[in-house]
DNA sequence: TCTGGGGTCCTAGGACCC
DNA sequence: TCTGGGGTCCTAGGACCC
């Protein structure tokens, strides 16, 4: 029974664990027997999420969580002197700008994150606004976390300005909460020696979660290690926001249920948040209503996907500009993807329209791509179905489904005479309506009209890039058509 | 002219396969 | 010629996080 269960294992829970390893390697390679007593849905669950019986929770205030303090505001103050002990406010400048992060000193006046530059404007108009210098906020971010990673090797950035770092796996003479709370005091005077100046809030504790609510506790320029124990207590009298997770969509129904705080969290059984919830945020807020936390710091984490987007000032209505700055997005996206030898299958295109109603639209190709062209055609063919004509505020292209290889770089396309695309091969009909791409599984994926014509009403000759199942960049031909929907663009 | 940009994870339904 | 169930893949949308 037991070599069965570790077959069954094996063979298929792995298809993610395999490709994934993610939080099953808390257990330290042991290699774990189902026990005859443990029933199949349990040991299911050991496996996802870890062992049941053993702790759950650490039983040491291991995990530190750091926060930078308004980072990007402090970064300008530090680098601009005229600018200490006023209020800064980094984000969007632009008619549709958002509030990235606000100084102490633009708090006081009511400015917060997320906020309307334009709303952050009126509440405080003689702060400096600026659109902020990301390769300023890389170096700051990096030099922070090459300092984390000399306390530890295992840290987890979540942000520019945030990380967990696993104190357990440090080497420290200990891990009682004196000595951590000397080190964790040594390294927040570290960062701000080595930044030139920021500040940081830290929280220690048992859990990643504990971790992050502590660092929350004393901001900014503070520090909080919760002694383990005590863990529950402080969370108790604490809103439902605390967990994260849980936002104001998830807020409002539990209050229409009648819960408020942690402590009414806990009182309700895992079947009814689940009812009120769903699935994996109800078993999720059971646990961490009562701090029963077992994520791993994980420093390593594969992208899963790659985008760019973009709001306008004034919202879209011109297709032919619509179909440019895809363009645009999509050679920046696989600029991107090829940076870190990546590829994907998924291309997406997302619209907000005017009315702030939120699309998305997608394909997904038979083997991954890193070409900005072909995710440029995949996008712009995703867009004639939809109706713009209200008005786009914003437009985007996404790839999704990645790989760390391009199949291109695998099976050359070019360096096969025979590859079934020769000047006598049976090529398909192009389409007739304005349909451009084919459903994926059929050999000729996608074909697109050459230089020098769009979709309107005409005829005439054109020249047709054929994407197949093996060659996403394919042969182009050149074909006399007679229909009625092809226009020349000039 | 209220509401960014870059992500992650979850849900739910349909297609398809065994 | 009807009744399944499980599993995977794909698509669309939504909540959430920093």
């Amino acid at each position: 029974m037991d070599i069965l269960g570790d077959e069954f294992m094996g063979d298929r829970l792995p298809a993610r664990s395999r490709l994934n390893p993610a939080p099953s390697q808390v257990w330290r390679g042991i290699t774990m027997r189902r026990p005859v007593d443990v029933g199949w849905a349990a040991w299911l669950d050991v496996c996802v999420r870890g062992p049941p019986y053993a702790a759950r929770m650490r039983s040491e205030a291991s995990v530190l969580h750091l926060d930078l303090d308004a980072f990007f505001a402090s970064v300008e103050q530090r680098d601009k002197p005229s600018l200490r002990g006023k209020p800064v406010v980094v984000g969007g400048v632009g008619g549709r700008g958002v509030v990235a992060t606000a100084s102490y000193e633009a708090r006081r006046y009511g400015v917060r994150s997320a906020m309307s530059t334009r709303e952050a404007r009126s509440r405080c108009p003689h702060a400096a606004f600026l659109s902020g210098r990301f390769h300023a906020y890389r170096a700051a971010s990096e030099q922070v976390m090459t300092t984390l990673r000399e306390l530890s090797p295992l840290v987890e950035p979540l942000s520019l300005d945030e990380a967990f770092v696993d104190l357990a796996a440090a080497d420290l003479a200990d891990l009682s909460v004196d000595t951590v709370t000397r080190v964790a005091e040594e390294l927040r005077a570290a960062v701000t020696d080595v930044t030139g100046g920021l500040t940081a809030s830290v929280g220690v504790g048992s859990s990643k979660f504990i971790a992050k609510v502590a660092s929350d506790l004393d901001k900014p320029d503070g520090l909080v290690v919760v002694s383990p124990g005590t863990e529950r207590d402080l969370l108790r009298p604490m809103h439902v926001t605390v967990i994260p997770g849980v936002g104001p969509a998830t807020a409002e129904r539990l209050r229409r249920a009648g819960i408020h705080t942690v402590a009414d969290l806990e009182t309700v059984s895992e079947g009814e948040l689940v009812r009120i919830l769903g699935n994996a945020q109800g078993h999720g807020l059971h646990r961490l209503a009562r701090a029963d936390d077992d994520r791993p710091v994980v420093s390593e984490r594969e992208a899963k996907s790659v985008s760019v987007e973009g709001t306008y000032d004034t919202d879209l209505t011109d297709r032919r500009l619509m179909e440019g700055l895809l363009t645009r997005q999509s050679g920046a996206v696989a600029k991107r993807l090829r940076a870190h030898s990546l590829s994907g299958r998924t291309v997406t295109l997302k619209l907000r329209l005017h009315d702030f109603t939120t699309l998305s639209r997608s394909v997904t190709l038979p083997s991954p791509t890193d070409h900005g062209g072909t995710i440029a055609r995949l996008a712009r063919g995703l867009l004639t179905d939809i109706d713009t004509s209200g008005g786009v505020r914003l437009l985007g292209v996404g790839v999704s489904g990645l790989a760390d290889w391009v199949q291109e770089d695998l099976f050359g396309i070019d360096d096969d005479p025979d590859d079934g695309w020769g000047p006598d091969d049976d090529v398909p009909d192009l389409p007739t309506d304005r349909q451009r791409t084919w459903a994926p599984g059929s050999d000729v994926v996608h074909a697109t009209l050459g230089p020098g014509w769009v979709w309107g009403s005409g005829r005439g000759v054109v020249t047709v890039r054929f994407e197949t199942r093996d060659s996403p960049a394919g042969p182009v031909r050149s074909f006399a058509v007679d229909d009625p929907e092809l226009t020349p663009a000039h």
